[in-house]
DNA sequence: CGTCCTACCTGGAGGC
DNA sequence: TGCCTCCAGGTAGGAC
């Protein structure tokens, strides 16, 4: 499945294959793939039209497109999904759910996804009133409005420009506590998902102190996009068997120390998967195939069960969690005896 | 409000 | 061979 590491690929590729050209036409094959976007396929289609792709961004596992008029294009590729720049004549796969044709005749954009756990949405961009210098600050951004635009009557950022100046960052500083970090405007959408490890908003004694504020098993705070994105339970898994850390540890017990080593093994298995999964792809294709040279490589806990533990030879556990697995170490990652189950 | 649980979806694997 | 069940995963939104 495309984690952080395959959707950094991609967005490098829509940056080099994508950015700077313009949309001629968006059509949505598969309603199910516009399903946050309040839209609906045919608005969402009618606002795709004649718009130019700026910049490609990401945090965590989610990447877009900037638009014109402080508007994105957003993607979370979900398990399956992929975006394929191609030759506009190819024949459509069955999996296709969105496909955009440029105003330069070129290679066209696919969004393909068998399991449809991801999805596209144009949303505005919020802005931070502490905007880093020299960044454009976009239309939306008065008010002081709690990110949640998508719930039914809340007025979003719209394309007429009618209710834009409704949208912009919260001064609730509790509340606004992930939603908008040091400078950087993201999509709506996102707002409350915390900056990932790899991006400079990233706030490390601030993840300390909301981790060990948390009353939860530490994985369960891993995956919590809130405090943290961009890990998945394969990173997760990772990271805690290199922190020698169990995943049901009480993040109420964790010592500084403790947190640090947690942090440090959180970002060591994302950069180097980074480094691993952002290889090269050929020129027409935007990779996502869903299998980083990573994975086969360097996996020292997760789909291991019965292996041996790479530090001490124990066989490798695997438990229900989530109503999915949890792999470890019994020995180098003991059960606490107050675990979060 | 913080935490927990479930629906969403499809195809491959394994059991019978 | 074929059908059935299980499993994988991230996220939103509702329950508590």
């Amino acid at each position: 499945m495309p984690e952080l590491p395959e959707v950094e690929t991609v967005r490098e590729g829509l940056e080099r294959h994508a950015v700077g050209r313009t949309v001629e036409a968006a059509r949505i094959v598969h309603p199910r793939a516009v399903r946050r976007d309040p839209r609906g396929p045919a608005g969402f289609e009618a606002a795709m039209a004649g718009r130019p792709f700026k910049k490609a961004e990401r945090r965590g596992k989610y990447l877009w497109l900037t638009l014109d008029d402080g508007e994105t294009l957003l993607a979370h590729l979900g398990m399956s999904g992929q975006l394929l720049i191609g030759d506009p004549d190819r024949p459509m796969s069955p999996h296709v759910r969105a496909r955009f044709t440029f105003t330069d005749g070129g290679p066209d954009l696919r969004f393909t996804d068998q399991r449809t756990f991801g999805h596209l949405l144009l949303a505005p961009l919020t802005t931070d009133a502490v905007a880093t210098p020299g960044e454009q600050p976009s239309p939306c951004m008065e008010g002081s409005r709690p990110p949640s635009p998508l719930a039914p009557g809340t007025p979003r950022c719209a394309p007429d420009g009618k209710d834009r100046h409704l949208i912009g960052r919260t001064d609730d500083a509790a509340s606004a506590d992930a939603a908008v970090s040091a400078g950087r405007a993201v999509p709506v959408p996102i707002a409350h998902i915390a900056p990932d490890p790899m991006e400079g908003a990233f706030d490390a004694a601030k993840f300390a102190a909301r981790l060990r504020r948390k009353h939860t098993g530490v994985k369960r705070a891993l995956l919590d996009q809130s405090l943290v994105s961009g890990v998945g339970n394969i990173y997760a898994d990772e990271a805690l068997w290199r922190a020698k850390l169990h995943w049901a540890r009480p993040t109420e017990t964790l010592r500084g120390p403790e947190v640090s080593r947690l942090l440090a093994a959180v970002t060591e298995v994302l950069g180097e998967a980074l480094r691993a999964g952002g290889t090269s792809f050929d020129a027409l294709y935007v990779n996502v195939n869903g299998e980083s040279g990573y994975f086969d490589r360097s996996l020292n806990a997760y789909g291991r069960e019965g292996e041996p533990c790479g530090r001490c030879g124990t066989p490798i556990r695997r438990d229900a969690f989530m109503n999915r697995s949890s792999y470890s170490c019994p020995h180098c990652q003991p059960r606490p005896r107050n675990a979060h189950l």
